[in-house]
DNA sequence: ATGGCTCTCGCGGAGAGA
């Protein structure tokens, strides 16, 4: 089973993209972020006609997650419950016998924003929900753009304490490992300076002055089935392409 | 080097992203 998590930055912008891609990787999961767009502009009927099932939670303008699936989802939960939320960062499903969440972390603007407070809130709501989640899902993945690099190798050296590196996001993601789950990629011995995301400005790309931000966090249950994990950077080299590539897992 | 992109809404230019 082959897993995958992109922020598509803009559905309908990428769609031709993640079409050409589904048809290339073939993976049976892929969670999406920052759609972009509403649940009634979501295109469907292209999605499956590539052969895929899709349950979204989308919103206008900004945010909005999904999952796509070979196999139909089940149990389908949107947003963290009991946190209230206007914006559209969460959609669970189960396929198979794996519960798969595809999150959207809050970006946080800057350290001590307002906005960083917020982000701070949700990834708290997020861990207490997710723990509740295991007790009910063994089998888990928590797939996302998690706007936290995660350890100082997961970012260009030039960061330093700011938005995405700073302490507190560690610790927070930190506190998401301690609910027994671990980082795919680091399952796995990997190339050095491997990141999933690069600004658009300054040819960051051609630099790879880029993060690690985009993670598929796996359950005890799933560790020993979990074979490969891998950042595909060929999207990123198309033409108007995402500012992130996705990252796939695969499990036995 | 944090600007200098790219996206959305909507028709000019602002806000957000990371």
């Amino acid at each position: 089973m082959k897993i995958a998590t992109w922020n598509v930055n803009s559905l309908k912008v990428r769609l031709p993209h993640l079409i050409d891609w589904l048809a290339s990787e073939s993976p049976d999961a892929v969670c999406l972020q920052e759609l972009k767009c509403e649940d009634k502009a979501f295109p469907l009927a292209e999605i499956e006609a590539a052969g895929y099932h899709a349950v979204f939670n989308g919103q206008k303008t900004y945010n909005g997650v999904a999952i796509l699936s070979k196999l139909p989802a089940q149990d389908v939960q949107r947003d963290i419950p009991g946190f209230a939320d206007e914006q559209k960062r969460i959609i669970a499903a189960t396929i198979s016998d794996v519960r798969i969440i595809s999150a959207y972390v809050v970006n946080g603007q800057a350290v001590g924003s307002e906005k960083f407070a917020y982000k701070m809130d949700w990834l708290a709501a997020l861990t207490a929900w997710i723990k509740d989640e295991l007790t009910r899902h063994p089998k888990l993945v928590l797939a996302g753009d998690y706007n936290i690099a995660p350890e100082d190798r997961d970012a260009h050296p030039d960061w330093k304490d700011e938005i995405h590196v700073s302490v507190p996001e560690r610790e927070a993601f930190r506190r998401l490992l301690d609910l027994g789950l671990a980082d795919a990629f680091r399952l796995f011995e990997q190339p050095e300076k491997i990141y999933s995301w690069w600004d658009y400005r300054m040819m960051a790309f051609r630099r790879n002055f880029g993060m690690r931000i985009d993670h598929l966090l796996l359950s005890q249950a799933l560790v020993p089935q979990a074979t490969r994990c891998w950042v595909d950077k060929a999207p990123r080299k198309l033409e108007r392409p995402s500012d992130h590539a996705p990252v796939l897992v695969e499990l036995l």
